[in-house]
DNA sequence: TTATCTAAGAGTAATAATTTTTATTAAAAA
DNA sequence: TTTTTAATAAAAATTATTACTCTTAGATAA
């Protein structure tokens, strides 16, 4: 078992993901990271996430066709994502109680049933505003 | 408006999608439409699956970080996948009596909830058939 | 039927996100 | 301090998918 270093690019990465609530792609850390460390590299922070997210200490929010994006937060909660502009926002879990899911234990083809994800997706409220404004220029 | 051609490529790649209750990815059914239409381009095949999917007429299956794969049925329902080999199979919509999602209609960060996506993932019967195997075998 | 228009085809190149590789550096153990 | 090897920087590779270019062939009109 190989044991983990506690480099300082992987505690600026940690704690630059974990200032903000947003959840940014990696790309987007990368740039927030480089202006502490001009000289990390992008693959640097993509190793890091996924060590990260593999221990457990942050998630990692995947979605279909779109670039990953990674959560200081690990722990389980569902994402909303903005069909408009990508946007990822957290979706309470006192929201929770208005949805319910309930895994069978075997589907029917006999797949033990592990996990279930749910996504959401919308239109988050500045793209709202955005499509609004420009529907009432229109007319 | 541009209008839609019936062209036998096309025909052939939606017979094939459909032949079978599997979910292709592109390059599987490539194989497939390949053995009836040995000169089709693998383009050909994901701009078929992209434009009968956009139409309506078959579903497209995107899973994170994974090959798209294709659903020769466009009604709405749910998919498992394999965590081990990938497969994906059908969750029955008789089963949906089991678990339910209602859909807040806005999320707490004023998100306009549009859809929402379930996922299952667990262990096919054939892998857990063989992980039963291996380990038997160590022992 | 024949001409015309253009969607769609074949084949290939390009793209983009992510991962791997290689040589170097630096945590942490000895 | 020396040794070990995990982690880094930088570059190259990978891989699924899409875009491009030129050609073919459905569909419609003459």
């Amino acid at each position: 078992m190989k044991q983990l270093r506690k480099t300082h690019q992987r505690e600026i990465i940690l704690e630059e993901l974990c200032a903000n609530p947003t959840h940014p792609t990696a790309d987007e850390l990368y740039e927030r990271v480089r202006r502490r460390l001009p000289r990390v590299s992008l693959a640097t922070v993509y190793r890091n996430l996924e060590i990260l997210s593999d221990l457990g200490i942050i998630q990692k929010i995947e979605t279909a066709g779109r670039q990953k994006r990674y959560d200081g937060n690990p722990e389980r909660h569902h994402h909303i994502r903005c069909l408009h502009c990508g946007r990822v926002d957290d979706v309470d879990m006192a929201e929770d109680s208005e949805f319910e899911i309930k895994m069978p234990e075997r589907s029917r083809h006999g797949f033990r049933v592990m996990d279930v994800k749910v996504d959401f997706s919308g239109i988050c409220p500045d793209c709202e505003k955005e499509a609004r404004a420009s529907r009432s220029n229109a007319h």
